[in-house]
DNA sequence: GAATTGTAGATTGTCGACAATTTACTTGAC
DNA sequence: GTCAAGTAAATTGTCGACAATCTACAATTC
């Protein structure tokens, strides 16, 4: 069916598009805190420092626009998503109602490819940790996480719609600039996710990532509003 | 804070860009069966229909293309995204664990205002089962009923995934052309669920909500199945 | 005849230009 | 000083044009 050339050891050079390397961008400037949420983002300076005309920028945009990262208003154009401490909450409200129907569908495809990999993303969290990482980084390791347990669930929708949610949580958590007071506990708190895993035990696994959740939840909505009420009294 | 015109009784009139209108246009020809799946969607024969250029029509492709109803390829344009059995259900999977968490919501956040809306949904449900009416009204009504269980909820978030649910949902049932054998079953399922609201009983609430979706995902899934065997067979 | 190479036509990708709209500022009246 | 109206600069919205790329078919080779 699909074409296997004889591989002759070439690798596929990417062929993306110049519109998904500006959205790429534009997304990484976003979530990494260089753009203020709520900032109107110009087209025309976004396509004069990166070089190009304001066609691929606008379409970038809109790509991002329905992604949620950012949002138009008529004959005004972009601005940077605003989120609100209420956003913040239902978001994670929306990711543990997904990520439990993922433990589900994981304890029964669970396979040792998966173990392998979740095993081995526990311990990077613990390397990261250690290393006293950037706090970009270390959010990333533990979004790796969550992604290869969507991935292992055998449910590529999972995955697409827990994507989203990455995105605006690292958003979120990079406004706030930090996330538990240890690093260490990062990691710590996706171990007893991982043990009940492999014990197959889908209801302790469902317990530990609830708790891991609403911990996170807690956390940053906390940190989250204290942060709003100083823009607010200024 | 937000000013609060004298309301003279004027109404709010669209002051949708180009782009936005262009967007619902493709959105409804590719979910109501108009442009077929896997078909290219020339950006100049769109353009040149609804009498535009091609840039807008550009942007509203990117807009759907992270909604997922379009994917592109670079230099080779625009294509109605293919949805096989597998996707189907994996996207009634997706559905149900949402609409659990949006039942547990609802139960807590249950008011008059959400019971009259689901209640007068019901009976619009059973209107246009007797009036025997085009399938495409048929599923929006059905649709409609659970895009107002995630108002309900309290939850944004809910009813944005939901909403891109309910799209690619939509499209799926065009294509196979029917749902029930008998019309009448759609409303029929849907009581069950609101009665269990009504009782504010989660669980009951819970088990209702997951036979309905359950039942719609067997029927769904299997018709499309059939659907793609004649295809490829061809 | 099958596979490869070459070529013409069509389609997408990107751009710069101009019209429409918003924004910021200035002016004037009360 | 405050509010309103008017004006100029900046920004977005849309367009048509050209370059880059793909597609389909003809020509060539084995």
């Amino acid at each position: 069916m699909t074409e296997t050339q004889p591989s002759s050891g070439f690798q596929q050079l990417d062929r993306e598009g110049l519109v998904q390397r500006v959205a790429k961008l534009l997304s990484k400037a976003i979530v990494s805190g260089k753009l203020a949420p709520g900032a109107r983002l110009s087209e025309s300076v976004v396509a004069r420092e990166l070089g190009v005309s304001r066609a691929p920028v606008r379409e970038a945009a809109r790509l991002l626009e329905s992604s949620g990262l950012v949002t138009s208003e008529p004959n005004r154009g972009f601005f940077v998503r605003q989120i609100s401490a209420k956003a913040l909450d239902d978001l994670y409200e929306l990711r543990l109602a997904i990520e439990i129907a993922v433990i589900q569908r994981l304890v029964q495809n669970w396979n040792e490819e998966t173990e392998a990999a979740l095993s081995a993303q526990v311990e990077a969290l613990h390397r990261v940790a250690t290393l006293d990482a950037d706090i970009f980084i270390q959010v990333e390791a533990d979004m790796q996480f969550h992604r290869l347990m969507c991935t292992g669930s055998g449910n590529p929708k999972f995955l697409t719609v827990f994507e989203q949610i990455a995105i605006e949580t690292e958003f979120s958590i990079m406004l706030i600039g930090q996330l538990y007071d240890d690093p260490t506990q990062i990691a710590e708190t996706h171990e007893p996710i991982l043990e009940a895993l492999r014990a197959q035990d889908t209801a302790m696994a469902i317990d530990a990532i609830r708790y891991h959740i609403c911990e996170a939840q807690r956390i940053v909505t906390k940190q989250f509003r204290i942060l709003e009420e100083g823009k607010t009294s200024i």
